[in-house]
RNA sequence: GGGCUCGUAGCUCAGCUGGCUAGAGCGCACGCCUGAUAAGCGUGAGGUCGGAAGUUCAAGUCUUCCCGGGCCCA
């Protein structure tokens, strides 16, 4: 045999030719790719390239400097740079600067803890230069590696919160909010990390399940108020009346200045002996029984007077277990009326201690108590306490406590219960209440420039917004409703000072105008420059002060921002600055900063302007484990970012956060995300095979109009433009999971398994510049060329190499990053022909079913080896398919030959064709061996051979 | 404990305002091809739509309860 013979007639065939390799080594090239996109500075050429063009802002939330990015990071930067990409391709100017937040406690408990010792000789000043540092460093490893996965942005120039310049615009803001009359200074109870010796905010708890004591006390009223008791009939002449209240906080009782009763609920006495002596204890009717139980009383052993209702007992004075003298200046000891009183649990009367909780505040404020607090930064206890309570810890001291009451015979029941707690998220002990003196911004106040409160304002203004999904409005919504005041003031070092002065009077300065005046100077030199140069400094030399202050009696406080003020401020000192309209265009962060960044930047821009920083926001939802479980490093169900990127490549994690719904919790596991490899060399290989066969194709000189392209390229050229049409609309409404599944499907279903098998045979045995290859060519053109755009914002990396590997293009654009999206061809009509093909394929499937058969009686292996008879009764798939025509339908069908007939039933036959196959393109045809030139050649082969 | 939210084949997703025997792709099984070849094609098997009750002529789709996740809070 001769070596041409061997060889056949493949050198005669137009096979698919193309320098995009099918292996995509997305480890290695994507380096280089990227690479590249950095030399050429892409995203200031993309920029450029929209000077002219409309503005649309995807503001950035930043993420916290601290460690190496995680999933979540992922998906959050891959859907922004999505959403920038798409937007950029449809014609917008979408720039993308992103953030860091670099204040806060995370970074400066590192930084202390890497300093140790040493930190105790070094000047507030010096450790945040530490922290500053700390802060830079993960700012460049985050950056570094959010544009591994292929993101786009200003990383040259991202904003940091820790920025003079940043810094001025928060305080430009507190300036404004000041201004509005919404800040105040109050002494008042706040989570309180004894650990950290701070206050902490809501974002900075994390409740976890402790044990704590759970204990009934007696508190005995006084002779004149016990006297009323019994006299109201509830209580025997000899028996001790107390108020039996109800507490998991035993060393709250030091600050106990009052005890609730609900004025509505029925109360009554329950009367038992204790340690010899009659007890006449009064608890809520509707406690009796677990009160009774708790404190293990048999029957008989006790009895029950009538009820009365709470508000009698108001004013009732008690006296207190354990403390000899009013320690505040105001009234205390006696009994009051608060709605918030329960029947849930307890005993139906609550005790009071102004200093130590929300609603104790609360009742306090109504009652004219004092805010009495005794305990220390420390968490100790101060020299206002009984003496063998004091300097002890109030965290360890609850047995202490217990004891003491026991002996003095008035705990009534003492037992443990499991409950959660809120905790310090840093120091991870459990946070206390106490009572500080901070600074609050109001929500409730009545902003005189709006008519209206903060709280008021964000209920209007979020119903203009567009939450995406619509529940987050419901969500802040219910937020905002219940919300307390902003505690804005932390007791740290590493942050922006609250620019507040007192005197030594203790009168504080913090006018708009002193705000203003400082932040022009911390805009200048940072805000370091609060605990180095003196208020004469910071204010600058013109600053008039107010009357009853002078420079000479002047001195700063040593309070920072809440770092979420900081971050709050973004949309100001971020977005307004590079000139940008607020509010900006879109928001899009993980759907717990519905009360993070969300609220916190409403507030702050609510407060100064008087509406939202943004139009829209986006949630995405949290990425579990592959059974639906949250994920954590100590449960090992835990995926590396980095090491997925690093094994798959960027656009596989790209394809992999495509292809999920964002909107609900994410499954993620290293098999889950390596599937999507499967999806992505599909979808190469179809980028591949199209640009393998439009190699020596140049459109327009080539092209054939689509009213004159075979019927099987005019479907794909239908199904392209519903493609096109449905890719809009789902990229519009942020539906990439509906883009990735579109795109996917259409790889798959109508290209791979259909169109690219089908056209083989035209594509690879017909004339290079037959008019029927030009036709398939002209398609293909078009569809690999809307596909690479379509792809590109998912699949950054590959579509810009496929971009490069095409030699014709439909636009001026060195990257497919700059060009445009395809739009759908309005000339082409393809719903009009949808339901004729439907009847086609139909009966296309039918065919396959029965070819099965004979691939199974082992009668063919190809499809190509047989000839099939049709008998069809439908008229319409018979018109349909006439119309088609016998030979394109056996193209379709991958078979050398079909007759079609009508009859009674839908009847196929085939067999083996009786025909020669063709040594070129091995159909079965009745023309093999006609000409006796090629004798083993079809008609068509044969004159193509001979040219 | 409260607010919001999710639960359709092994996986990722469709199933609009309730209406034929619940769909797709992947994966899987079994074949084919060897001129897209660490590719390509075909056929097939997989679901009591988290569970229970209810409304209705009719429920994956509405109501209630329960179970199990997630985020946020207490």
């Amino acid at each position: 045999m001769s070596d041409t013979k061997k060889k056949g007639y493949r050198d005669t065939l137009n096979l698919p030719q193309t320098s995009f390799a099918m292996k995509a080594n997305l480890v290695q090239r994507e380096p280089q790719q990227r690479k590249a996109w950095e030399k050429e500075d892409i995203y200031g050429q993309i920029l450029k390239s929209r000077q002219q063009a409309p503005l649309y802002v995807l503001h950035d939330g930043p993420p916290y400097a601290n460690g190496d990015i995680h999933m979540g990071h992922v998906i959050n930067k891959v859907l922004k740079d999505f959403v920038v990409k798409y937007k950029t391709m449809t014609g917008f100017q979408c720039p993308y600067v992103p953030g860091w937040d670099c204040h806060g406690l995370p970074i400066e408990v590192k930084v202390m803890a890497q300093l140790g010792e040493k930190a105790k000789t070094m000047s507030k000043p010096d450790i945040r230069k530490e922290c500053q540092k700390y802060a830079g460093k993960y700012v460049k490893l985050q950056a570094k590696q959010f544009q591994s996965l292929g993101i786009f942005g200003d990383f040259g120039n991202p904003y940091l919160t820790l920025k003079p310049q940043y810094e001025q615009g928060i305080l430009e803001i507190f300036a404004e909010l000041v201004g509005n009359g919404l800040v105040y200074k109050q002494l008042k109870p706040i989570h309180w990390s004894v650990g950290c010796e701070t206050a902490l905010a809501d974002a900075e708890l994390e409740y976890k399940d402790i044990t704590s004591a759970s204990i009934y006390v007696n508190f005995p009223l006084d002779e004149p108020s016990a006297a009323k008791v019994r006299e109201m009939g509830l209580a025997d002449a000899d028996s001790k009346v107390c108020f039996m209240i109800w507490t998991t906080t035993p060393w709250t009782l030091a600050a106990n200045l009052a005890v609730a009763l609900h004025p509505g609920l029925e109360y009554v006495c329950l009367c038992f002996e204790k340690d010899g002596q009659k007890v006449a204890s009064i608890v809520a009717q509707a406690r009796l029984e677990a009160v009774v139980a708790a404190a293990g009383l048999q029957e008989g052993h006790y009895t029950v007077s009538p009820s009365r209702p709470g508000s009698e007992f108001q004013g009732l004075r008690y006296v207190h277990p354990f403390v000899e003298a009013n320690p505040t200046d105001k009234d205390a000891w006696f009994a009051i009326n608060e709605t918030f009183v329960t029947t849930e649990d307890g005993t139906g009367i609550v005790h009071i201690a102004p200093g130590h909780g929300a609603e104790d505040y609360a009742a306090g404020m109504n009652n004219g108590l004092a805010v009495y607090s005794p305990v220390m930064d420390n968490g100790c206890y101060d020299d206002t306490v009984p003496g063998w309570l004091r300097g002890k810890s109030v965290l360890k001291v609850d047995p202490e406590v217990n004891d003491h009451l026991r002996k003095i015979g008035l705990l009534v029941h003492e037992d443990k219960i499991l409950h959660s707690y809120p905790h310090c998220w840093r120091s991870k002990m459990p946070v206390i209440f106490r009572a500080t003196e901070q600074w609050f911004i109001s929500v409730d106040r009545e902003i005189p420039a709006f008519g209206k409160s903060l709280r008021t304002l964000a209920l209007e203004q979020i119903g203009g917004v567009r939450w995406i999904p619509g529940w987050g409005e419901k969500r802040i919504r219910g937020m905002l409703q219940s919300r307390p005041d902003w505690c804005i003031s932390r007791q740290r070092a590493w942050g922006l000072p609250i620019p507040a002065f007192v005197n030594s009077e203790g009168k504080a300065l913090l006018t708009k105008e002193s705000v203003a005046a400082v932040a022009r100077h911390i805009g200048q030199k940072g805000s370091n420059s609060w605990f180095t140069d003196s208020p004469r400094e910071l204010l600058g030399e013109d600053f008039v002060l107010p009357d009853g202050f002078s420079s000479e009696d002047l001195h700063k406080e040593e309070n920072i921002f809440d770092v979420w003020f900081e971050s709050g401020c973004s949309w100001h000192s971020v977005a307004a600055r590079a000139g940008w309209p607020i509010p900006v265009d879109l928001y899009l962060e993980g759907s717990d900063q519905h009360r993070g960044w969300f609220q916190l930047s409403l507030l702050p821009a609510l407060g100064a302007l008087g509406r939202a920083p943004f139009k829209t926001v986006l949630t995405h939802g949290f990425t579990v484990d592959d059974k639906g479980m949250k994920q954590s490093k100590s449960a090992g169900n835990y995926v590396s970012a980095l090491e997925e990127i690093e094994k798959y490549g960027a656009d596989i994690l790209r394809l992999w956060v495509a292809s999920v719904n964002y909107q609900e919790d994410m499954r993620c596991s290293d098999e889950l995300i390596g599937r999507l490899q499967e999806a992505y060399r599909k979808i190469r290989n179809t980028l591949r095979y199209l640009l393998g066969n439009v190699d020596d194709f140049v459109p327009g000189e080539m092209s054939v109009p689509y009213a004159e392209m075979l019927p099987v390229d005019r479907w794909a050229m239908e199904k392209l433009q519903a493609l096109i049409e449905q890719v809009h609309e789902a990229y519009e409404n942020f539906g990439f999971h509906r883009v990735f599944s579109l795109i996917y499907n259409f790889c798959v279903v109508e290209m791979s398994s259909l169109y690219m098998d089908v056209l083989k045979d035209r594509m690879y045995c017909d004339g290079a510049g037959s008019r029927s290859r030009r036709s398939g060519q002209t398609a293909m053109q078009s569809i690999l060329d809307a596909l690479v755009r379509m792809l590109a914002p998912i699949l950054a990396h590959t579509a810009e190499e496929a971009w490069a590997a095409m030699k014709y293009k439909s636009q001026e654009a060195g990257s497919v990053h700059t060009a445009l999206m395809p739009q759908a061809d309005g000339s082409i009509d393809y719903q009009a022909r949808e339901a004729g093909w439907d009847k086609i394929m139909t009966l296309r499937d039918e065919v396959m079913r029965v070819l099965e058969e004979l691939r199974k009686a082992q009668t063919i292996g190809s499809n190509q080896e047989a000839a099939v008879q049709i008998v069809v009764s439908d008229e319409d798939m018979l018109a349909q398919v006439r119309e088609l025509g016998n030979e394109t339908f056996a193209a379709l069908c991958i078979v050398s030959e079909v007759t079609i007939e009508k009859g009674p039933a839908l009847k196929i036959t085939a067999g083996k064709s009786v025909h020669g196959k063709c040594g070129r393109c091995w159909n079965y045809w009745p023309s093999v061996g006609q000409n006796p030139d090629c004798p083993d050649l079809c008609s068509r082969c044969a004159e193509v051979v001979r040219g």
